[in-house]
Formats: structure tokens, C-alpha cells, sequence
DNA sequence: CGTATTTCTTAACTTAAGTGAACAAGCGAT
DNA sequence: ATCGCTTGTTCACTTAAGTTAAGAAATACG
């Protein structure tokens, strides 16, 4: 479990076994139960995540309804953007399995970027990279349809499509589910 | 000029005069003309981008068409996904305006990272919040109709819809031009 | 188990965006 | 001042998504 973790920040940095210690010791491991709520709307909250196993999503309530808008399985990382702006929460988190994770907060982190320089420059890698790709998939949402967002997302995440629910995926591809339904019917039918 | 930048950046961390002088030396700023293209598809670049004053915008050329995704005007930074993931461009980024900006290389943020760790947390914390704030706008795309977008960003940035062209607006907002026309048409309508 | 709830699909109808085309206004360059 | 190109609007028509509703299928749970 501390192996996958350090696997990923091994893409990064190279930390030594005194580095390693001091990030175990901030005991940041957690095994959370399907149906969780790791953060409410209009709550403050410090805490960042990354996956180990399992999947989380992040989705808003407007006029009572579920707005999906991502998704966060294995080695990814989520800090929401309140934690950024130290205000209340836009958004819900949620967990859709059994999903080990760490939680670490921002005031941890501050300390830990204090003392070890190396992982100021590991978040700062990290937070442009993911800036990157972010701004890549915002643009492939702009210039596509519907059908060619769930196209692309077969293509980039095939693995989403089958543990997520269809009318969290709709709302993920900005539709409704009974147009994902027809969408998709449509799809099967030019294919034959 | 200078003091534009500074401003901007003390917003951030504080620096000292030496630390400005180092900046400075970089002989970073430029003035370019409106039409310039400042990278291409295809092209490989390091450069970042800091709006002094004018417009500059992202756009793809996709089946011949534009389609523009971003707009950056004073007081904001581009870094390219191109740039960190060292790959090819996949848009183009050209003036809008007779623009002032200054353009830094990442080999040279790298070298002003070591000396300065200063600038590191500049850096992070720089990105860290734009990752929030592009988060939250996508978030905020992706949960609302094109007309609720367009009534967004009459409220967001006024500025653009006087600045920019119908056409480039319109693909900003994931529509056709027509379809831009004929919503504002609609808006107008309803407030009658 | 079997019942309740959630999830998914289908259908008919409404609304809005895409498409193709025509036209007018604005702007830039000569 | 004029010619040409870019830009914005309008219209008729097509296509696809939103809405409302009903029912089937899968899943959760007592």
C-alpha cells in the first residue's frame, strides 16, 4: 500500500529513506466504506487526497439535483479548490467504493514543504502538470459534441465506464442521462 | 511597467530588491503587435506568458475551423500544456491587441528556482491556485446551458464581450456563431 | 427470499443548437 | 474612395438535447 504511493511520488522526486519515514509518520493512510462523504457543500476543509485504490467523484446540488463534474480513481490526486481558497465548499465528495486513500492537510503540508525543499518542488511539479493536462480537457470538452465526449472518454477512461453509474457519467459528459441512453443507442446503430 | 509585475507578484511573496534586480536582468518583456502569432501548432516552445496589458487567446484548428478555448488579458499567466509536457503544441496562441507581456523560458525558471527557492513557492502556490480556479470554471461549463454561460460571463468578464469578436466569443462558449446571435436575440426578448 | 429503491431505457413532445445560405455592416489596404 | 474580406445577423431547415412520463432491469436490504 506505502509502495504505491511511493511509486508515484518516485515519477518526481527521489526521496530518501529518512524522507519516507518522515511522510509515514504523519499516519495519512485511510480505508474509507462505499457511500462516504469525505467533504459537504458549504463545509471548510484542509484536506487533500490521493487514491490508492478505489473511487471517488466530486458533484454539486443544484436545484436538487446531482451535478457530476469528476472523477478520481488510482494514483490521482484531488485538492479541492477550497482548500485553496480557505472557503466553503462549492461541492460534495463523495466515495462510489470502498476506497483506500490518504487525506493530508494544508497545514502538514506547509510544514513538510518548510522542511524538506524537495517536495515544495514535488507540488509545485505536480500542480503544473496536472494544470496541464486539466486545461487539455477542458478544451477537448469545448470543441466536442456529447456523442464525441463519450467517444473520447471509451478511448481515455474505458475503466469509468463500467464502475460508474450512467446518469453520473451523463452529467461528467454535461447531458442528461436520458440523452446518454439515446446517445449511445445511436452510436450502436451506425456501428452496424 | 516593472511595477505592473511586481505588483502582480507581491501579491504572492515579497521580494527583495536584489531579488527584482535578478528579474530584471532577464530582459524579459515584449511588446508585440496585434495578428502575431506567438506559437503554432505543432511547434515545440518553453515559453510562459505574463499580460502586462492587451488580449491574447489559445485556439485549435479543427477540420479548418478555429476554435478558440481561452482568453488572457492583464494580469494573467499562460503556460502552455506544451510547455510542460514537452511535446508538440496542439493550439495556437495569437495576439488579439497590440499587446505588452513578458515571456520567460522554463529552463530559465528552473535556474531561478534553484537560486531563489523563493520563486519555487511563487511557483506552486501560483499554480496551485490557478488549477483551483480553472477547476472551478470548468466545473461551472460543464453544469450550465450556453446561455447561462454567456449570462456568466457578462458578470465574470464584461471586458471580453467588448473586446473580443462574436465568433471567438461563441467557441468560448462551445456554440457557432449563429447560435450566439440568436441567444443574445433570445436574452434581449426576455427582458422586454 | 421478496420488496423497495435505484438505475437504465424507451417514447412522444418541446426547445435549442447545428447547418447552409444570403445579406448588411464594418474595416483594412491600396 | 473603393474594393475585398471579415464579421455579425437573420432565416429556413435539420439534428440533437431537454422534459415528462412510463416501465423494465438491476441492486440493496430487511
Amino acid at each position: 500500500m506505502k509502495d504505491i504511493l511511493f511509486d508515484f511520488l518516485s515519477k518526481y522526486v527521489s526521496l530518501t529513506d529518512d524522507e519516507k519515514n518522515a511522510l509515514l509518520a504523519l499516519d495519512i493512510f485511510r480505508s474509507v466504506k462505499k457511500g462516504t462523504v469525505l467533504l459537504q457543500e458549504g463545509q471548510k476543509s484542509k484536506d487533500s487526497y490521493f487514491i490508492l485504490k478505489g473511487c471517488i467523484r466530486t458533484y454539486y446540488l443544484i436545484d436538487g439535483e446531482e451535478k457530476t463534474t469528476a472523477f478520481y480513481t488510482e494514483m490521482e490526486v484531488l485538492t479541492p479548490p477550497c482548500v485553496i481558497s480557505k472557503t466553503p465548499s462549492e461541492y460534495y465528495v463523495g466515495c462510489l467504493e470502498d476506497t483506500i486513500l490518504t487525506v493530508s492537510n494544508s497545514d502538514m503540508e506547509e510544514e513538510t514543504n518548510r522542511k524538506f525543499p524537495k517536495f515544495e518542488t514535488l507540488c509545485r511539479v505536480l500542480s503544473e502538470e496536472l494544470l496541464a493536462k486539466q486545461r487539455i480537457d477542458f478544451d477537448a470538452f469545448k470543441t466536442s459534441s456529447p456523442e464525441q465526449r463519450y467517444l473520447n472518454l471509451i478511448q481515455k477512461r474505458p475503466d469509468l465506464i463500467q464502475r460508474v453509474p450512467q446518469h453520473q457519467l451523463a452529467s461528467y459528459l454535461g447531458i442528461k442521462p436520458q440523452s446518454l441512453s439515446r446517445l449511445r443507442a445511436r452510436i450502436l446503430e451506425k456501428k452496424s
